[in-house]
DNA sequence: AACTATTTATAAGA
DNA sequence: TTCTTATAAATAGTT
């Protein structure tokens, strides 16, 4: 952009590379801070340079995490630019498990001592809050679901129970009546009705 | 930056806006890709604008997935940019709990109207935030000690009636004999014993 | 890191 | 939106 143009591929010469890295680094940053504030938007910028060395800009409050995870909540792309865009659905899964799985192990290490102390950044210890708060929801989703069947099968039992009651029932006032008449008929030839059964029958009806 | 400086502020005019974000969005997102290009850097955009719009960059192969990941995994190199990082040892309680009385004063003191919008800063609300967790983890605490109170009383119910249910079937089998008896009887006189109820008496247990 | 000659980005206007 | 253009910004090559 001065003193000669530049051909759009990599820079050859490292130090060349170097420097034009630093330069266009903070140009990036510049304008998307520039975009935000005048914009009213909301960006986040991740760098790498080829020796894996990160900087990064979100200009929200300085935290990342918010943004992707608000990237990865709603994916809603509009995608303008960009290259190839690969299918997110299937995959966003996969890497939340991996994640997961990663810090897990982080987290145990940590809390198994060894380092000592910060062994985690603060940026994992973020992270691993908020995992932690997605497992405990999960958690207590299943166990409401769990909780909330056993209700409905002990519900549905006290119906089933109640019926059987009725049904017992009816069929002890049969029998009474059966019993009843036998006695009576009995009566006719022995004068000899038992009819003590039929004051206690009704005592031990369910509530 | 053409025909007139720019206030580094967000532009009231809606229109003006808008078309700067359009224009500069592209720039920025074009910056990005040189950059990436030029010095065979990993760059990663996510621009939301005002009303929640996606665009986004992943300067690897489209995937923002993989940039988040690494960015995830091997957190904050450099961090060049960007505002506050809060404290994070694990510090006084007292304090902690201090500023929690405070915070809640001024909740309460929000919500009873009074003040109009902005009385408390964001970190007042990311700390409000904070406490609204808490108390939502009681809430889940008292609803699940009622779910578990509605079990037992379902289960004691379940007992109950059981319980009914067996005293019941005493009964029947007691009038059964009472009846099988008296039946006998009257066969020695008559000859006519009805035992059909026999076979059908325990259709209907309760499982 | 500073300095410029140029290129690039873009604000305002059409 | 897109194009045009005057001008502000960014930056490649140099010091």
């Amino acid at each position: 952009m001065a003193r000669g143009k530049v051909q759009m591929r990599r820079m050859e010469n490292p130090v060349h590379r170097q420097i034009t890295f630093c330069k266009r680094r903070a140009g990036l940053l510049k304008k998307a801070k520039e975009l935000s504030v005048l914009c009213d938007a909301e960006v986040g910028v991740i760098i790498y340079s080829t020796h894996g060395k990160l900087y990064e800009l979100a200009t929200n409050n300085g935290n990342m995490q918010g943004l992707i995870e608000r990237y990865m909540t709603f994916g809603e792309a509009q995608t303008e630019v960009g290259d190839a865009n690969l299918a997110q659905e299937p995959k966003q899964e996969i890497f939340m498990l991996k994640q997961e799985i990663d810090l897990l192990q982080r987290s145990l290490r940590y809390m198994c001592g060894e380092g000592g102390s910060s062994d985690m950044t603060l940026n994992e210890l973020l992270a691993l809050e908020n995992f932690l708060e997605m497992w405990m929801d999960s958690i207590r989703t299943t166990k409401m679901k769990v909780m909330i069947q056993e209700i409905q099968l002990l519900k549905d039992k006290e119906i089933i129970l109640k019926a059987a009651n009725e049904l017992l029932q009816e069929k002890i006032v049969e029998q009474k009546e059966l019993l009843l008449d036998t006695a009576t008929l009995i009566g006719f030839f022995k004068g000899t009705p038992r009819p003590y059964m039929l004051t206690t029958m009704n005592e031990n009806v369910p509530i």
